[in-house]
DNA sequence: GCAACTTAAACATCTGATGTTTGCTTTGTC
DNA sequence: GACAAAGCAAACATCAGATGTTTAAGTTGC
């Protein structure tokens, strides 16, 4: 009745803590509908299926459908109108920070346009992050960040790699005692996730450039220092664009801004 | 049957372009009850009355509730297990970045720690956006700029001049062609209605203060200046930081990290 | 050619029944 | 008395079907 998700994005439930509890049908149905439009298989402004057809499409009553339609509406992804129909909003008026809409990113090819707007993202916030959690974290945030590293050193598989790096991250962005930016964990792991899929290609390689990068934010978190710990996330930051660069044609650093 | 939304919330929800269709029930139970949870009406953990009690609170029949409920877990402001009842999640847990979720916090009383970590944010994004703008804005879009910055120059009323001065934080969020700053001008709003409601004991002073630093920017813009951009906008910031130091006193900028 | 009316499509809401999970209570045994 | 299994009630999940409302489009009449 359903389409899976793919690895990506269970691995993107997985890091949110969203998984272990069976999700309801509305959800089910809200996340397959989703999917379809994140990967584009409604023309801005469509129409899709009223509530009958979605009815029998997925073998689930009314009110099943109507909530998930609710759902993708609260997104920004869908906006009904009585009378009409039920259409597909235009990207721009999509909730891009939401962690549902992200994680459905995960389950497409990477587009290299995108890839590179997460990535800018991810080069504004996470230095400051790292400067906030240097000045700001309290020991059992440190502890918390630790341990990711220690994880990233341990790993064996590249899962498990990944998923230590993710932590490390969102560590860093927990210490920085920001809601706003703690709310922002989707984003860089999206971006994360979307950026290792792509230059995995070496995977060892990826992990010895890696692990001294981290090393070092973290000793600049450990030491209090503010302006070092800023300055060691930015040079990973730039680590992985140059990666990304060597990997990726469509993949263009914009230079002038960061100088 | 209903608690009607604040000045503030209107206004956020203008802005949003989200005013104009008149919302279903399921709806408007949603943003009360959402409006009472970001409140702090309920502890941390706290059970919410059940389905049939909710129904009889606001008169409406049980879809409406499950579709209100639905709605709130997809915010993570809400937790539902069955058997148990339906409980708040801990702030922590909250999407704070859906607009939603900020506008409910313009309807409550600023706290200054929120509204801090808020401008921390605007420091951190707005001054890259104005540079990306510098660099990538199309004809169009500074001309929306520069439309936006007419409209505070003839401002007549402080309401006026409030919305002009989002819109012109908008247009260059959305001038970064970068699709997820554009996602984020609810932060941006939210920060600068908090902030207006707080610092507007000396609306003269604001706006005779305000005009030429956004002057200041725009010009950067128009003459692809990213640097300047960058900037004139740190500038901007500061002097927002500065007058709000100056009426709240448990405000404070955390000069270490910003030099 | 245009305005007023009609109608069908599609969503909104309500009602009430039935299934399922969970937590608590009760009961029975050792 | 302790503990485990059975039973029960609370609360959410889902379904089915009826009725109301809004919108868009077609139709008629002048």
């Amino acid at each position: 009745m359903f389409k899976l998700p793919n690895m990506s994005e269970l691995l993107y439930y997985d890091l949110k803590d969203a998984a272990g509890v069976a999700p309801g049908l509305a959800t089910q149905v809200c996340r397959e509908l989703g999917r379809r439009i994140v990967a584009g298989h409604f023309a801005e402004g469509a129409l899709i299926d009223d509530e009958n057809k979605l009815c029998d499409r997925f073998g689930v009553s009314k009110s099943v459908v109507r909530e998930a339609v609710k759902l993708l509406v609260g997104k920004g992804l869908l906006e009904v109108r009585r009378g009409s129909g039920t259409r597909v909003r235009r990207r721009a008026s999509w909730n891009l920070l939401d962690d549902d809409v992200l994680a459905w990113h995960q389950g497409i090819e990477p587009r290299p346009d995108f890839l590179r707007q997460l990535m800018d993202v991810r080069q504004m916030v996470e230095p400051n992050a790292a400067g906030w959690a240097a000045s700001s974290a309290t020991d059992v945030q440190i502890d918390e960040i630790r341990n990711a590293q220690d994880a990233m050193e341990r790993a064996v598989s590249i899962q498990e790699f990944v998923i230590a790096d993710a932590l490390f991250h969102r560590a860093i962005l927990r210490a920085s005692n920001n809601e706003l930016l703690t709310a922002m964990e989707g984003v860089i792991f999206s971006a994360l996730l979307s950026s290792i899929k792509i230059t995995n290609d070496d995977p060892r390689d990826n992990r010895e450039r890696s692990l001294p990068l981290h090393r070092e934010i973290l000793e600049a978190i450990e030491a209090n220092d503010s302006d070092k710990a800023s300055s060691a996330m930015c040079k990973h930051m730039a680590d992985t664009y140059e990666r990304l660069s060597n990997v990726l044609p469509g993949f263009r650093l914009k230079e002038a801004e960061r100088g």
